[in-house]
DNA sequence: GATGAATGAGGATTCATTCAT
DNA sequence: TATGAATGAATCCTCATTCAT
């Protein structure tokens, strides 16, 4: 945040410029094939020292040998950084809509709880097991009190996800009260995952059914009964 | 600790045992009582730096400053950065256990579970909002699959802690389940800690509730029913 | 060697490889060209640093000063302080090869001693005159009981040089003997030019034939009487 | 040298005023008991310590704890590191002399070379192996070209020495050839010393006749007939 | 676009030396 | 005297970022 300075404003122009005949909102910059391709393997690249080191860890010329480009051209598609976590986040949140979100939202509402639980965690903790720097930025820049930070696009929007499914189980919730459940899933998940990652095989198994046991319960108690009767069987014998 | 300040250590001793035959107090050890302000102070510093920026974005050169002293000053009495976060590690968990921990352990097992939860949490997040210091050494270096690292006497000691509560509770389950979900709970206070700190007020009320709440109901239907009977009144009406 | 530019290294060899084809000359690698220079330029200021302070009194800084660089600049090319010492010992032992080795070893042997003295020490003497820096590495780091260190290229290739040249001197000697006497010989030639570097003029001049005395009268009787008969004439009236 | 700015002047200035009554030249500071039992405890952890890393590795404050004292206490008595080194020389010279020394000079001038040469140097060598220091200090700051330096009163002194004793060999030289052929037997003595110290068992004890044999190869030829007829039977076979 | 050289402030750490007690 | 705290410049090295080619 502090380090990255005038080039940011830079990026931003070009990006305006770009885009400014269509009108359409900044985002996708148009890129050139090549440049397609460069930042597909600069995103990989970045996707393992991120994994491997963190975000803070991550050099950027590390990133830049990892993609066996030089920093110069690093630079000339991400102002700094930061810009990279950003569309690492976006690639990896595409990457998992495509991959298991298709469906995601629309099929879960009518699951009872525990097969919910198992049918929206399961594929998340495979992704972030396949992919160490989905979890890295999932994470905000751990400082405490300083949960959200820029590059946060994944917190964001895993963190909302979260809160409309959980938002169609829970309806008659008022708002502010689904949005805060749902942080605490979402830290809880995130917390729980470290801790998956950090085992292997069977113990990696039982800290995975520790966890949906920890939302189960937590959760089925707040669902109204006729939502979806039988969720009680398993996690609540 | 056994790396750091091993010369004070000696000197200390020597002093004490200077003193120890006459029965005279404090005077001689006149020259330590600066050394000893100038640790409280750099503890307090990189206490407050630690706190603002994490471990690793912290310089010790910023604690230095942050004391009013010369780098050399700060190496004086600690080797190196992280013996500084061991000894501020152990300061904190002294600190802690002298403000709430004396009866800590022993009244609670007695406790119905929700009554215990207040009487666990509620002390730790005030003490951790006040240190956020504290928080920040609880986590680990914050690498995912990584998540022990050296100067974690924090982590270690409040895992124990967790974890032998716990098992007063949960008598005829084997200690490596007790062991899983001690970790599970640590992981889920650390994770929650975080999103209390991160709001005020009322807010933060309604965060602590909410945990204690997950908390609760992870554990209660585990626990014997003869151990706290009273136990479900209040979190699962 | 191994450890310094291997970066470096790769990219001159894609380089070779993207113009080893078309037989195109030099223009694709002018990239390298400043870098290459810049090391040249680094490699100088090395040496006039080492020649002027020693090795451990050297500072990077110092160097990269001296070569009117940034510090970021000198360790884009070297890893570290060591490495260096190294690829100047490298530098510079290339350098004396080209400059005086062609013919060095091959012609010496036939030759009577004192003109094999005069031969191989004149060219030495006066090539270390010219870059103290090869004085400097040829010591090893000085620490009497602990001769030799890593970046002794220099001194291995050096004491290396000296037994080869003495084992055709010495055929009836036993290997360890003759290792024990090229020992002597090479720490007798880097004493004895600390003392010739320390003088000038007749002085200097004075000092070079009194080494050359030392070291023929210390040899001659150890050779074969056939070997080089007229070899007795000069130093041994 | 550059390191050590008005200390020096102050020291000496006390130094002047201690001994102005007198009038006697500065050297030996008026010390009190107490003082004297520091000092020579201070030059002992000096010898083990220059010794042991050589003179720029070692700190001054690695001294004060090596002799367990403080680093103030140091420079109560030691105007800076140099200072140490140059009363450490003074020490080692004295204890060599009160040693070895009593009849050194007066007894050798009647012995033939190789005798003398043994009667030389086995003492100097095993003082040398018990007190490593005192060969650090007789090298001189190991730069070249700047063969002597400020605290080479140990080197000065053995080069005299040498001088001394060379001069009764060779009556008929010029003082300056002397001089000259001193040097050289100084110089390959300290460089054939860190060899032999660098050896061990048989290994050190080739080196030590091997170093005796060139120094005998080399005077031998220079003196003249009368002065130790016997001289030539043992290493001119 | 791509390269890799260049930057320079900043990071942890050391050390000779001084000063208050 | 003795102590040990205090200093601050200097050390090696890193890194996000920029620039000339």
């Amino acid at each position: 945040m502090s380090q990255s300075r005038a080039a940011d404003a830079e990026g931003a122009a070009k990006d305006a410029g770009a885009t400014g005949k269509t009108g359409a909102p900044a985002k996708p910059r148009r890129r050139q094939a090549r440049g397609e391709a460069r930042i597909a393997q600069l995103l990989k690249a970045a996707a393992d020292v991120f994994g491997a080191t963190g975000y803070t860890a991550a050099s950027t010329n590390a990133i830049a040998r990892e993609a066996g480009v030089s920093p110069g051209t690093l630079y000339q598609f991400f102002p700094n950084k930061e810009a990279i976590a950003v569309e690492l986040g976006d690639h990896l949140l595409t990457r998992w809509r495509e991959t298991y979100g298709a469906a995601f939202l629309a099929d879960h509402l009518e699951l009872p709880l525990d097969r919910m639980l198992d049918a929206t965690l399961d594929p998340l903790i495979e992704f972030n097991c396949a992919n160490p720097a989905f979890t890295v930025l999932m994470h905000g820049s751990e400082i405490p009190g300083m949960v959200t930070k820029d590059h946060d696009a994944v917190h964001v929007t895993m963190l909302g996800r979260v809160e409309t499914i959980l938002a169609g189980y829970l309806p008659d919730k008022p708002p502010a009260e689904v949005t805060r459940i749902a942080t605490m899933i979402f830290h809880i998940f995130k917390s729980g995952l470290d801790v998956i990652m950090a085992h292997e095989g069977e113990e990696r198994e039982a800290y995975i059914r520790e966890m949906k046991t920890v939302l189960h319960r937590y959760l089925e108690p707040m669902i109204p009964d006729d939502t979806a009767a039988g969720s009680r069987s398993r996690h609540t014998p």
